[in-house]
DNA sequence: ATAAATAATGAACAGCATGTTCAGAATTAT
DNA sequence: ATAATTCTGAACATGCTGTTCATTATTTAT
């Protein structure tokens, strides 16, 4: 690990470049931001940004990649259930979701995180249904394409998340996670209680 | 009306403004894009630009507010299943969808989506509720939360939508309502059939 | 068909953010 | 203490933006 070889005025610089921009973003939008504005708030010099980043993009996507990288170690470590981790996660993480959620900063960062939920669905499916094999056989040779149902569920879990941030009802992040869990499972029909 | 008001020069202008900057942003990103590219390639001088648009934000955002209220009207009017045809007219309409679902632009044309779609989920949903007021009265006073429902199926149907157009998967609009609606109505227990 | 009205043009200009260079100052590691 | 590294600030070139204005071209109205 090189952990202890790094200077520290470099960790001190990213940090502070990081949380300069968030912070600006949140205020005025990702594209109204300059570089100018991002290190005046960090009390830098304008040179030193170029001495860690080529633009704001690469500065936002370094903190973007953390976040996911958090969240999938999270959720490869912890035994409670995903989705409520994912809501607990973007609870603690509220104000760089919110920027991700909002498709700030030019290549979609929405799109990576769609991609890594995606990836995630589907691997917990295959543990599913190889856990499952022997009590009901059929289920692998289901004819439903595999890529609808987790693009669905990334979907209406990314959806869930955007309105959660955005609109701050008084859910919890278990009731948004039962809530969720209802509809994906049993669909709105069992879930509202229609006459079928 | 003021229809046959509008000089013909002024609609022409419009239009190559428009066509021109969606094929530059589908081949180099909203953000990379420059007035002078756009104008260039509509045979226009730059100046004529601004006789028009305030900037890039102006122009693509007429385009996603004409293409939006389209699909409203064809909902409105036509008797098929309001799913159905939004993936009719995203097929359609593929580039601008894509321009869209990518979050291209600043702030972010998705959320005017992702808003048309909730308010239209939750009209179309009230009037299924009165339809159905005497068959099953519990129906209504289900206390289920609205906006968790309407948010959870937006999510679903752009992430959906947004997967069909970026990795063109060889289904029809057709079929992909089909699924659509299997999956929220009996949720993917019954959809994919696992035991209960 | 002609005149009046309107739109498009292109050159010129100011403003501003970007990104780079470089020599010197400040900080950190050894 | 000193060698290595990082930060700094001034200076500069570049490219895009947005505006002005006199001129030309096109359209509409009569």
């Amino acid at each position: 690990m090189n952990h202890r070889k790094i200077d520290r005025r470099i960790l001190r610089t990213r940090r502070a470049l990081k949380d300069a921009m968030l912070a600006l973003v949140l205020e005025q939008g990702f594209d109204a931001v300059t570089i100018e504005q991002i290190t005046h708030r960090a009390d830098l010099g304008r040179t030193t940004f170029y001495l860690h980043y080529r633009d704001k993009e690469e500065l936002l996507l370094e903190s973007i990649r953390e976040l996911i990288d958090d969240l999938v170690a999270h959720i490869r470590v912890s035994n409670s259930s995903p989705i409520l981790l994912a809501f607990q996660h973007a609870a603690e993480n509220a104000d760089l979701y919110r920027i991700i959620l909002r498709g700030e900063g030019a290549y979609s960062a929405v799109e990576r995180l769609r991609k890594t939920i995606n990836q995630t669905i589907e691997e917990l499916f295959k543990e599913f249904l190889q856990a499952r094999a022997d009590v009901e056989p059929d289920l692998i040779r289901s004819s439903f394409p595999l890529e609808v149902v987790t693009n669905f569920l990334a979907g209406s879990l990314l959806g869930l998340l955007t309105w959660w941030l955005e609109e701050r009802p008084p859910y919890t992040p278990e009731q948004m996670a039962d809530m969720f869990r209802r509809l994906f499972l049993d669909g709105i029909r069992e879930t509202l209680g229609f006459v079928r």
